[in-house]
DNA sequence: TATTAGCACTCGTACTACTAGAGTGCTAAC
DNA sequence: GTTAGCACTCTAGTAGTACGAGTGCTAATA
């Protein structure tokens, strides 16, 4: 028996010690196993091939004595090994189809129940990371006249994100002139991103050579105050993945790491492209020490406009994988169905 | 010497006691006492003092021979001795009005902030909870005509919140009509709070005569999407009060309990009425059992309508309370000042 | 060559016993 | 009212021990 590629029989107690570990929390051994799997084979011959799982890297044991635990590299190959096989049952399906009725109307609320339906369903803590501005398109812009100096500013993206500011102007300025300068940005900048509306639009407004005063410095606060979007975190449910907490207390630094967002913003960034499949991180594959003992599974979603956000859940390493990536499967599409639909619309 | 009422030395000693038990989270002795504190009395004196103070509810020992910590009354009477001289230093000043820009221009991002600033300065978990939707006060709406059937709702209330949100439409509206419709609205609505428009929104359309299908359309979607405002908590520094977690590993449910905001509520709207001091809630206090080993320190801020929101910090019982309820107090004048200023512009 | 029984060995957990020390409460003297 | 002295109490920490789960190795077996 040399190492490199499992057999079957290794796949198979590989991944009954995971199994049994994502249950029990407990380190498990080869008698035990013996006597609870029906496996035809001795508990000297289940050692030998412990042993050799354990030299490939697969499982460890934490003293002499003690039961066999997966390693990351374990629970990585039973989590590529399940991918296949990801459905949620007809019922479970149902339940969440039906079960919970996300709002459609406002886009930051909408992904917001998404996290909570994340939350609910998985029993851990359901994250939605939100866009980031350089990938939001810009596509209407209503500038309503409250008063001279008043303005209220509403922005609408091909996403379907809708932003809002109040403005305070120095300068007054007519209706008239508000419907002219609405006009030339809306003309001007449909179809920048976000990022680029917020370099341009004093530009802009300049190169038109109506050079009022008020004009400059409506598109000079508009540019400070109302396209400056951020990425959004929400986060919900973090009460269950406190009752993880077991051996060690590092649940605190797991949350210092989320209110940071640099990890989501790396994930989104780097691991997530075109495609839209579920992607699990076991352990310290997240690059983050603090993340030793947890896992993010999670999937991206698309606004109207193709950027990109994550979504998914925070849940100890030993996490019951197939169903979560089912969950988050499914509602990742969901996620993607919904906000197709607000774009459509 | 009878019970009832301290007298100076006895003020003196259960103050020392519970600032010791505060900084160190140990209980103290009588003989530590003596040798750290330069009072001029002995051990056995100090014996006989704590065993009143005891005897009278202030203080308990967990067991025989431990030293004394403070019980809840204890630590009532040491804040309420405390709140004179709730004082912030001229530099921690200075430092906080100095070292935080708070957005003005949205006033969700501004309490967000607040609940940030709060957890930042106090080093324990802040929270901003806002006001409840039988206070918020109409002031103006528009009605934005993106399509025929997609109309664009914008709001604004007394307070200077703004709510938007699409509307799509059955019955396809002409951009006269709608402009007729917001007129109405906004004559026959200003001043009512929000859960009053939104009763009452079908029923002014209704009685104007002017039933146009589509106007009731609009006004009964107005009703549900727009004018459906609810209390919000802004929670920051979750992190912080896990460290806090010492001896039992109750912090889980005091999360459940806050994102249930019930207890907040409760307390905005029973404990708070005109006056915007501080107030302090130590441990069973709160009626709430979870609350236990924490305390919250809270004040209310007033919104330009008169309406109030509750904001201050979570923490836990041994905490610092003279430089927190100064912290709190400043930031919550701090929010106020802001808060008017949004109404006046 | 793979499997198995047998067995010595390891190490952590749980339990007990014991000690030191901190702190109390009481008494009697000042 | 204050103080010294002292017996008493209880915890935290340490050491010792027994137990048992599990391993790894060896030698026999199919």
């Amino acid at each position: 028996m040399f190492s490199g590629l499992l057999d079957e029989r290794e796949k198979r107690i590989l991944c009954i010690v995971i199994q049994n570990y994502i249950q029990t929390a407990r380190p498990i051994g080869s008698e035990n196993i013996c006597k609870n799997y029906n496996l035809k084979i001795s508990s000297a011959t289940l050692r030998n091939i412990l042993a050799n799982l354990e030299k490939n890297g697969y499982l460890m044991h934490p003293y002499t004595s003690a039961g066999r635990i997966p390693t990351d590299k374990g629970y990585r190959f039973y989590v590529d090994d399940l991918e296949e096989n990801k459905q949620l049952s007809v019922q479970e399906e149902m339940l969440l189809a039906a079960g919970y009725k996300i709002n459609k109307y406002e886009l930051k609320e909408m992904l917001m129940q998404i996290s909570q339906l994340l939350s609910l369903v998985s029993h851990y803590t359901g994250f939605v990371f939100s866009v980031s501005p350089e990938k939001v398109i810009f596509k209407h812009l209503k500038l309503i006249h409250l008063s001279n100096k008043k303005i209220l500013a509403v922005f609408i993206t091909q996403g379907g994100l809708i932003e809002h500011r109040l403005i305070h102007l120095q300068l007054p300025i007519s209706v008239k002139n508000l419907k002219k300068m609405c006009k030339i940005l809306n003309d001007e900048l449909i179809g920048f991103t976000i990022r680029e509306v917020r370099q341009e639009i004093f530009n802009k407004i300049k190169e038109q050579g109506i050079g009022y005063r008020e004009f400059l410095e409506l598109a000079e606060k508009l540019g400070e105050q109302i396209f400056k979007i951020k990425e959004e975190l929400y986060l919900e449910g973090i009460p269950n993945i406190l009752s993880f907490s077991e051996d060690d207390k590092k649940v605190e630094s797991i949350f210092r790491l989320l209110e940071e967002r640099e990890m989501l913003s790396y994930l989104l960034k780097n691991e997530f492209n075109e495609k839209e499949k579920v992607k699990v991180f076991i352990g310290n594959e997240n690059l983050y020490p603090e993340m030793d003992n947890w896992s993010i599974v999670s999937a991206a979603y698309k606004t109207g406009d193709c950027s990109v956000g994550l979504l998914g859940i925070i849940g100890p390493k030993r996490m019951e994988y197939s169903r979560i990536i089912a969950e988050v499967d499914y509602i990742s599409r969901m996620a993607n169905k919904l906000l197709e639909q607000v774009e459509e619309e």
